[in-house]
DNA sequence: CGTGGGCGGATTTTT
DNA sequence: TCCGCCCACG
């Protein structure tokens, strides 16, 4: 045996004792902060070094690109070996992996590319057109929720009964029919990865046991989040004597709306009787103050497995409740109180302002521009999402596979090559009839459609034949960016509006770079473009870690899962806002909403704030709320109140950004600011975005037009 | 065919 | 309030 002293000392003896665990299956019960990361990436090492198995023989399942190469990283460093003969992914990733290698198995063809959700909505719209359904009674996202959620519970059309209701009919055929067009074009959605997975194993027995005799250790992070898809897989593929080892906290499943199924962890137990459990409860993060809020507020859960977080560490400081008067002024507590923390040598990226929803970033993200303290919000729309992008990678996708059908509908008139609405329902018409992709039909349309049309029609498909000759044996940044240029798109954005069309030209610019650095991940032998291409799909793109500046982190509850830090402001606390509205009636959602209080309360290391204002304006309206009633269950002997509002802070129209311009690093630039610009002359400030060396502000210049100026070279000066 | 105005809808998010 | 989508118009 290899010396594994690394791997066991820096465990506690409850960690130790799940690392070390015996053969069988394994659960673990890791509460927030308990080291369920180390517990896993220890218990890879330990598998490896201390029992001599090989890293071929490991399979590890996360839930986020970042966790699963995290842990890829963590494992390399602990292990001093490459990881890369370690299969670590997401879920979806490792479906991903089997189908390209099976793909013969599984009855996809070569070249199958992955559709996004919203990839997938707009073949829904376009199915739902071709039927002439109205989208008001057959609503897309409804459909596209009846599809996932059968797909994520294994089941076909085929395998669902109508139970002699129409409506639920109409879908389960609306279902078969989605599918149907996505075979036509050779594509799978997210869920059809998983599904797909699964019946390639369930349908082929060889198959199958190979990768049980290959995967004898398989680990499963964040357990209460897989779906019943998900589940079976794993289920699948452990049989009886592969080494099953999961690590979860039925207290942080909080992604139920999304098909998780915390059942699982119950099921697990069931399935597995014989199965070790191990409890996690000493924590690592919070101060015993944060730890025995979080405990009572969870308490309120029914149908927990149970646990109780402790820390040997002191008390800390009281949980603190600030009662704003709206919005605005909670925001402007929440900066004072930050700017305390830095006075005192805090750093700003070691707080956090967790919220609920998106939107409440809004009024965080005014005040905090207005005080020239930076910050970044986390989450809003991610790189590979972005309608440019999109399109670009829609051309590429083209070309590697002509019957991508959404890819077709995407550009065939973007850049506007004259080919209408019309022609398109023609060229539809015949594919259906056909049953051919959209791409043969169109080859096939010259007839039906006026000269002018028909030569657009043979024209666009002549260009894209052209492209993929062109680019064959390139670099795959040259090929992404010769295809942004010949395919007109960059020309295209050029002639947008200045500002909207510039950032647009950027992001195009950033995926050749990200082009030029791709690294496909090791595993199947595929063309460099096609690799890159599914990779744009798996990943969202969201680590593209800007420089890193020491910001205030805003971003919601869900984000912040697995994060921690040492300051963290619970914002927005009112029922209705948070636990959300549309939870509040069923007792399932309202556990769900507790949970996320919990997952949030849990990220503090040593200051807590739960903040809420009484009055609130959302979608334009004000609204008077309630205090969420999270902050009642907290006990309150660990609450202290701070400055029970006996003076109220006047939100007043003149006194909006009341920040001294002396303090800021560019006095005057605030919304509605006059100021003046050496060429463009006299003009008002009509928003201010970014900060830092990168803040731009767009002016409304009296002769000149608006436009958008990067603040640190524009001299500006105010009027 | 491309743009602007009107309308409705507006948790949470990863893959 | 604000954003995205659809339709009507130029």
């Amino acid at each position: 045996m290899d010396d594994v002293s690394h791997i066991l000392a820096p465990l506690n003896e409850a960690q130790r004792a799940a690392v070390t665990a015996p053969a069988g299956p394994v659960l673990v019960l890791a509460g927030a902060g308990s080291g369920k990361t180390r517990v896993l990436t220890h218990r890879i090492a330990w598998v490896v070094q201390a029992e001599g198995v090989s890293p071929h023989g490991i399979l590890a399942v996360t839930f986020t690109n970042k966790a699963a190469g995290e842990m890829r990283s963590r494992i390399e460093q602990l292990l001093g070996i490459s990881g890369g003969a370690l299969w670590i992914g997401t879920f979806h990733g490792i479906a991903h992996r089997l189908l390209r290698l099976h793909w013969r198995e599984a009855g996809l063809p070569q070249s199958f590319q992955i559709l996004d959700s919203e990839d997938q909505l707009r073949l829904i719209r376009k199915l739902l057109k071709a039927e002439n359904l109205d989208e008001t009674r057959w609503i897309p996202r409804e459909i596209q929720w009846f599809i996932n959620s059968n797909k994520d519970e294994g089941r076909r059309p085929g395998s669902l009964k109508d139970g002699n209701d129409p409506t639920r009919r109409q879908l389960i055929r609306l279902y078969a029919e989605y599918e149907a067009a996505c075979a036509r074009a050779g594509v799978v959605d997210f869920a059809e990865l998983l599904l797909r997975a699964f019946e390639l194993w369930r349908g082929s027995p060889d198959l199958l046991a190979h990768y049980r005799r290959r995967f004898r250790h398989v680990l499963v992070d964040e357990f209460q989040d897989t779906n019943s898809i998900q589940y079976a897989w794993l289920k699948l593929l452990v049989g009886s004597e592969v080494h099953l080892f999961v690590v979860g906290d039925d207290d942080q499943s909080v992604y139920r709306w999304r098909g998780a199924r915390v059942e699982n962890m119950q099921d697990f137990r069931r399935d597995f009787p014989h199965a070790q459990l191990y409890r996690l409860e000493q924590n690592y993060r919070s101060t015993g103050t944060i730890l025995n809020g979080a405990n009572a507020l969870i308490a309120h859960n029914a149908a927990r497995l149970g646990k109780t977080l402790w820390t040997s560490g002191g008390m800390g400081e009281p949980i603190r409740l600030y009662a704003g008067f709206n919005e605005r002024d909670e925001a402007e507590f929440v900066l004072r109180r930050i700017e305390e923390w830095t006075r005192r040598g805090g750093q700003r990226r070691e707080v956090a302002i967790l919220y609920r929803s998106n939107a409440q970033s809004r009024a965080f993200e005014e005040t905090f521009l207005a005080a020239r303290v930076p910050y970044r919000v986390y989450g809003g729309l991610r790189f590979f999402e972005r309608a440019e992008i999109k399109d670009a990678l829609a051309y590429l996708r083209l070309i590697v596979n002509h019957r991508d059908d959404p890819s077709f509908e995407r550009i065939v008139n973007l850049p506007a090559r004259g080919i209408g609405a019309k022609s398109l329902d023609l060229i539809r018409e015949s594919a259906k009839g056909a049953r051919s992709s959209l791409w043969e039909a169109a080859e096939a349309s010259r007839e039906a459609l006026g000269p002018k049309a028909a030569a657009a029609v043979q024209s666009f498909l002549a260009l894209i034949e052209r492209l993929g000759g062109e680019i064959a044996d390139r670099p795959l940044n040259e090929q992404v960016d010769h295809v942004l240029e010949a395919s007109g798109l960059i020309e295209h954005h050029k002639r947008e509006k200045a500002d909207r069309g510039e950032a647009r030209v950027e992001n195009l610019e950033e995926l050749v770079s990200a082009a030029r650095s791709f690294e496909p991940e090791g595993g199947a032998e595929m063309p460099l473009l096609e690799s890159f291409l599914s990779h744009a799909a798996l990943e969202s793109g969201e680590g593209q870690a800007e420089a890193w500046e020491d910001c205030v982190q805003m971003m919601t509850l869900h984000s912040a899962k697995g994060l921690e830090f040492p300051v963290v402001f619970l914002a927005g606390m009112e029922d209705g806002l948070f636990p959300h509205q549309r939870s509040i009636t069923d007792l399932e959602g309202l556990e769900e909403e507790r949970r996320l209080c919990y997952v949030g309360m849990t990220r503090a290391m040593k200051q807590l704030y739960l903040t809420y204002a009484e009055q609130r304006r959302l979608h334009g309206t004000d609204s008077y709320g309630q205090p969420s009633r999270f902050i009642k269950e907290v006990p309150e002997e660990l609450v202290e109140e701070v400055r029970p509002r006996v003076h109220v802070s006047r939100p007043m129209s003149a006194g909006r950004f009341h920040r001294p311009e002396s303090e800021a690093a560019a006095p005057g630039m605030r919304l509605g600011a006059r100021v003046r610009h050496g060429r463009f002359g006299e003009g008002v400030v009509l928003s201010v975005e970014g900060n830092g060396p990168h803040a731009r502000v767009q002016v409304s210049f009296e002769s000149q037009g608006t436009k958008w100026l990067m603040l640190q070279y524009a001299n500006l000066e105010p009027v």
